[in-house]
DNA sequence: CGCTTGACGATACTCAGTCTCATTTGCTAG
DNA sequence: CTAGCAAATGAGACTGAGTATCGTCAAGCG
């Protein structure tokens, strides 16, 4: 939901090249709105008869990762999938029935990580944290006609 | 690190066989100490002779998972990996340099996944939560000869 | 405008995980 | 103890994600 010019912005600030198939790709992932996987992004660039290569779509989304512009995150079946996002700390709320994200601060977590490293003796470096459940549209749209 | 009798008894208990195939990758699975792949597994496996087919060894684990008696987990670099584990709702601690594991309950979860909630008006079904650092004994043989 | 180098696309490849199907084996009933 | 059946196995084909290679192309600089 981000436009495109944001991560076009960032490439361009990290010194890489702005090319015809990155902006393409750019503009696929912002059309996007939930998570999306790099075989989405591929039909998607087939049925729009855009002509990037796929393993130019890869390599984008490699590069976009690195950039922090796009994140990959683990569905509960196991899947990876990417959702566009702001650089900074977070996670993200995914709705297990369209997909849609949002992201948090989740405030609470260092107070958890702390904790957890107190009663382990672990020295917490990083962490994975994703919730699943149903966005207010969802829960909406099922209780007017469930 | 918990013993074959476990991973056997709950098949036991839950009604299925207790095949020679799936003792033996119940018992690989115990003789390992962090988190494994299945690829492990079959090299494991291949290593000791023990002439378990590899659609066997993925078919094993699918079931150890769906019985808890297993659990996958998702390593920082996208990589799928299983820890074995005690069948109630916890989360790991993985080691990034030895990959041991530690199950912890991480109380301060429902608060945060309470929290998040309320803010972005989900209705949290399920989280996905895993903390990487440094374990006490790496830790410790770090700053031996580190 | 022309050069240099990073990026591209086609394609071959690898590897995890799944599926199929003929064979085997755990279990149970007799 | 044995027979028989369904569940499970193993070999190997298959799929699909992701990566590597390499000759060609074009972004951006002077």
């Amino acid at each position: 939901m981000t436009d495109i010019p944001t991560i076009v912005t960032v490439l361009d600030r990290a010194g890489y090249r702005l090319t015809e198939p990155r902006r393409k790709v750019a503009g696929l992932i912002s059309r996007r709105d939930g998570h999306f996987s790099a075989a989405d992004l591929v039909d998607d660039a087939r049925e729009r008869r855009l002509d990037v290569g796929r393993a130019t779509i890869f390599r984008a989304l490699e590069l976009f990762t690195e950039l922090n512009a796009v994140e990959r995150v683990d569905l509960p079946n196991g899947d990876h999938a990417y959702v566009e996002c702001e650089p900074v700390h977070h996670h993200h709320v995914i709705c297990s029935q369209c997909a849609r994200t949002t992201e948090v601060e989740a405030c609470g977590m260092p107070a958890v990580a702390r904790d957890v490293g107190r009663r382990t003796g672990f020295k917490i470096q990083s962490h994975r944290l994703e919730l699943f459940g149903i966005c207010p549209e969802c829960q909406a749209a099922n209780s007017r006609h469930g």
